[in-house]
RNA sequence: GCGCGGUUAGCUCAGUGGUAGAGCGCUUGCUUCACACGCAAGAAGUCGCAGGUUCGAACCCUGCACCGCGCACCA
């Protein structure tokens, strides 16, 4: 057995069991195996990512349940991949392109470019996968996917042609979210509503046939004047009743438009006049198509103003050109009013820049089978936790909207749909995963497909038939909340409509059993971490400076389940802590000699302190059980730390430290024992969410030959041959008795390390036997038993469950003793008024449950009895 | 406007119908034979506000306030 050194250095220990488990295989996933399966995929990064606190948190708490599997006896598969992120990654490649040589993607054209996005991919790609690795996930590499393998781009592109054929999938001219920084369309899920400050600008239109007369309109989009195709009033507005039918002056490119009369302008509005601008507004194009108004497009692709009837507007960027139409109008000799005005406007959430609402050609999905993805969540075969997310989940089922799959980016899944050369015969499009046999004759639409239409398969895509007959559905998904319409809700509806299950019922076809949502890492200002605001600390510098371990543990322990996490170095300092004391904790126990991998305890020879650290553990392991049902990971981690920390390492050690001094080979041996035992279990509950340090100690210790991966958890140590409950209730009042002592020596002002005599004034039986381990735990040079003290006066003294307990070594002054009483005397009269009032409460008596009030009655007489002791002393002292 | 979270010690957060908890920070004393990344003692809270239910409410109900989030609206 390897000796421990004297500090833990987890740089050296964590990589070198990584690497001997990936060496063992250890990860690998088999299909035939006859072991109950448990399965996750993982939320796949993106391939150019790097790892952040969200990857931290996420994937530990994966890597918790996939080795708490293992240990449990289940053959685990853990199942990665990157995600090859179209926009953002073709963002990134693009950005570096125009940094390092001023060009655009359209200089190199369309297959240049993807060389290059590949040569990024493969220069930054996998970076985060070594991150994963070095945080311990026990994913099977071996299968590791992605979203542009060879076999999943030709699933995705099945299941296009599957979904056209069906006619859930369907091309049209309609109003999209226009991103004109990464120009594309995008769905409506990645547009953000943002709160801006913006204005309200009143600009009057002149009334053709009565020259004088305006309609005054408010509009937060003055450089749209130009798209203007009409004005439109609610028709049940008296002002303007008798301007319906009738024409308007529009003030910039000057023409005629008519004024309207439409049902969906709000009176109260501003002036209770639309401008109506069928290209650029959603609500105006469908005013637009009622009333069978022209559609002008002043806006480019990228943003700028397309009027070239307007020179000094046209060219301009969008916010420029605000600016310069209200210049313009001023100048023509119209008035315009300004009003600070907040409103809320779209932003793309990859670019960070205003949507455009453009009517545009662009593919859309009518997603099949939302009544039956509401179903499988309302009936809980798909369980959420926290579960309040399943009306997030329902609110957005219940309004979904056809979704815009198309994007007009190069990275990614082409859209595999191919349009008839103009001189060709054919009248149809072909939409194959193969295109048509003469190619020559066509040309493919030249879009690529949403990246979320390729990650809403990757719960089965990723595995094959045998993987899936053992692993599919998976048991669980751990994932955040801010994806759940991007992710989960179109994973659950793929499982439904695909059924890639063993069977067609619905339960083996479903994606996953459960779904753990986790919070949000925010900073110590509870601000998001973002690039921009440069309040992301590097998981990776903290695994070098806290472990791996260190780092898992204490996130682990700070995250309450679904609520958002306020992230503080400071505490992952604690479980480096932790770490360190569990290291230190092991060292003790084997300067002390072998340990032993099946410690026996015999019941006869346990001391009450084995009794009461064993019955702690007891409970422990029924707590921890019961919180991993319901994935309370932060009260796993909790009440492991507090068991070993508190009952284990300051009480039963500290008290055991007599057995493990004294001569008395057999209660040396038992305390071993104990110790093994405790550390044992200790070492397995805590493997999944510190799997290095445990398995190093594990093998350290000698507690097995194999990996600590695959061992048991620990089970409830029998205690029926010992009387558990006397011997609990014993050791609880020698600590209390402890903590009384050491309170009247803080309070006497003596030193830690100065050993002093305290007498025990008890007639307790069994007493004399515990003294030695008492007076270790007062750091006392002796305490003395004696049923008959009489102390002298100016002894200080503390009420025990034992008795009491005396300090006479350092007499106090007399009135710095008499106050102490007093303060002590207050205290305790208190206490004992709420109890007395509570009993005295006929109604408590009668109603309360039994055992509460026999409770408070018991403590009415401890209470009572420490009062009458301290009066006595206090009188003594006088 | 609708919905979902949250509000507990200076900070970060547990908690649960029956004596208010932890870690950090703070004060005090300790290099006591595993650990100063430690040990011991201590100070510190009208549990957001107001009602209600109950013998008893931080906990259950109702309303309100404030913070965060989602959806809808957004001329």
């Amino acid at each position: 057995m390897a000796e421990l050194s004297k500090t833990y250095d987890p740089r050296a220990v964590e990589p070198r069991w990584y690497g001997h488990w990936l060496e063992c295989g250890d990860f690998k996933a088999d299909p035939h195996s006859p072991k109950p399966a448990f399965s996750i995929v993982i939320p796949p990064p993106n391939i150019t990512g790097v790892l952040t606190l969200g990857h931290v948190l996420n994937n530990t708490i994966q890597d918790i349940l996939a080795r708490r599997a293992r240990m449990l006896g289940h053959e685990v598969l853990w199942l990665p991949g990157v995600d090859h992120a179209g926009v953002a990654t073709q963002t990134a490649v693009e950005k570096f392109l125009w940094r390092t040589e001023k060009k655009k993607r359209r200089d190199l054209g369309r297959q240049e470019f993807l060389r290059r996005v590949v040569e990024w991919q493969d220069k930054h790609g996998g970076i985060i996968i070594e991150q994963l690795k070095r945080l311990g996930c026990s994913c099977d590499w071996s299968r590791q996917r992605y979203t542009l393998d060879a076999e999943y781009v030709r699933a995705v592109e099945g299941i296009f042609v599957d979904l056209y054929r069906k006619g859930m999938i369907y091309r049209g001219r309609r109003m999209i979210n226009w991103d004109p920084a990464a120009q594309t369309a995008l769905s409506d899920e990645e547009v953000i509503p943002r709160a801006q400050k913006g204005s309200l600008y009143y600009v009057r239109y002149e009334i053709v046939d009565e020259p004088g007369r305006f309609l005054e309109v408010a509009t937060t989009r003055p450089e749209t004047i130009m798209a203007d195709t009409a004005l439109a009033v609610h028709p049940g507005d008296k002002r303007y009743k008798d301007l319906i039918g009738r024409q308007a002056w529009r003030p910039l490119a000057r023409e005629m438009i008519p004024v309207i009369g439409d049902e969906a302008i709000d009176p109260e509005f501003g002036t209770g006049v639309l401008k109506v601008t069928p290209a650029h507004d959603k609500v105006d194009f469908e005013i637009g198509q009622r009333h069978k108004l022209p559609v002008i497009d002043v806006l480019h692709a990228d943003g700028r103003i397309n009027c070239p009837a307007l020179a000094e507007l046209d060219g301009l960027d969008r916010f420029a050109a605000r600016e310069k139409a209200v210049e313009l109008l001023r100048e023509g000799g119209s008035r315009v009013k300004l009003e600070p005005y907040d409103n809320n406007v779209g932003f793309s959430e990859r670019s960070e820049v205003p949507i455009e609402p453009r009517l545009s050609e662009q593919w859309f999905l009518r997603y099949p089978k939302t009544e039956e993805a509401l179903a499988v969540v309302r009936e809980r075969l798909i369980r959420f936790f926290p579960q309040h997310w399943e009306k997030v989940y329902a609110q957005w089922l219940e309004n979904i909207q056809d979704w815009c799959i198309s994007r007009q980016i190069w990275w990614g899944h082409r859209i595999p749909a191919w349009y008839p050369a103009a001189n060709s015969n054919a009248k149809e499009i072909h939409v194959g995963v193969e295109p048509p046999p003469d190619p020559q004759n066509w040309t493919q639409d030249s879009d690529t497909l949403d990246t979320w239409f390729s990650s809403w398969l990757w719960a089965y895509e990723t595995m094959d038939q045998e993987t899936r007959r053992k692993f599919y559905p998976t048991s669980v998904l751990v994932t955040a909340p801010d994806i759940i319409f991007f992710w989960v809700a179109r994973m659950i509806i793929a499982g439904l409509e695909f059924r890639p299950g063993r069977s067609d019922e619905v339960e083996d076809n479903i994606p996953f059993r459960d779904v753990y949502f986790t919070g949000l890492i925010r900073d110590k200002q509870g601000r998001k971490m973002s690039k921009s605001l440069g309040n992301s600390p590097d998981p990776v510098e903290l695994m070098e400076k806290f472990g791996a371990d260190g780092l898992r543990f204490a996130l682990m322990r700070m995250a309450p389940s679904g609520q958002d996490i306020r992230f503080d170095e400071k505490q992952i300092e604690e479980g480096r802590n932790f770490a360190t004391k569990l290291w230190n904790a092991a060292r003790f126990r084997q300067m002390h000699g072998p340990s032993s991998a099946s410690p026996t305890i015999a019941g006869e020879s346990l001391s009450i302190y084995a009794v009461q650290v064993l019955g702690r553990l007891n409970e422990t392991i029924a707590a921890v059980q019961s919180f991993y049902d319901d994935y309370q990971f932060n009260a796993v981690a909790q009440h492991l730390y507090e068991f070993f920390w508190n009952d284990y390492c300051d009480w039963f050690v500290e008290a055991a430290k007599t057995q493990i001094f004294a001569e008395n080979e057999a209660d040396k041996a038992s305390a071993l024992a104990v110790m093994d035992l405790v550390l044992s279990a200790t070492l397995r509950l805590l493997h999944p969410f510190m799997p290095h340090i445990t398995e190093e100690l594990w093998m350290l210790l000698g507690f097995g030959t194999d990996s600590i991966q695959f061992v048991s958890p620990p089970a409830a140590v029998d205690l029926e041959s010992v009387n558990a409950m006397e011997a609990r209730k014993f050791a609880s009042q020698i600590y209390e008795t402890v903590q009384a002592g050491r309170n009247l020596r803080a309070e006497a002002r003596v030193p830690s390390n100065k050993k002093v005599r305290f007498i025990l004034r008890s007639s307790s039986a069994g007493m004399g036997e515990e003294m030695s381990t008492l007076a270790r735990l007062l750091n006392a040079e002796e305490v003395e038993l004696d049923p008959g003290y009489k102390p002298a006066s100016g002894v200080s003294m503390a009420v025990s469950p034992l008795g009491e307990i005396f300090l006479p070594t350092t007499i106090t002054d007399k009135s710095t003793e008499c106050d102490r009483l007093d303060k002590e005397i207050a205290r305790i009269e208190g206490e004992l008024k709420t109890v007395r009032a509570k009993l005295g409460s006929q109604s408590f008596v009668d109603r309360a449950p039994a055992p509460v009030v026999e409770e408070h009655r018991q403590r009415e007489k401890n209470f009572g009895e420490q009062l009458a002791k301290m009066k006595q002393a206090l009188e003594a002292l006088n």
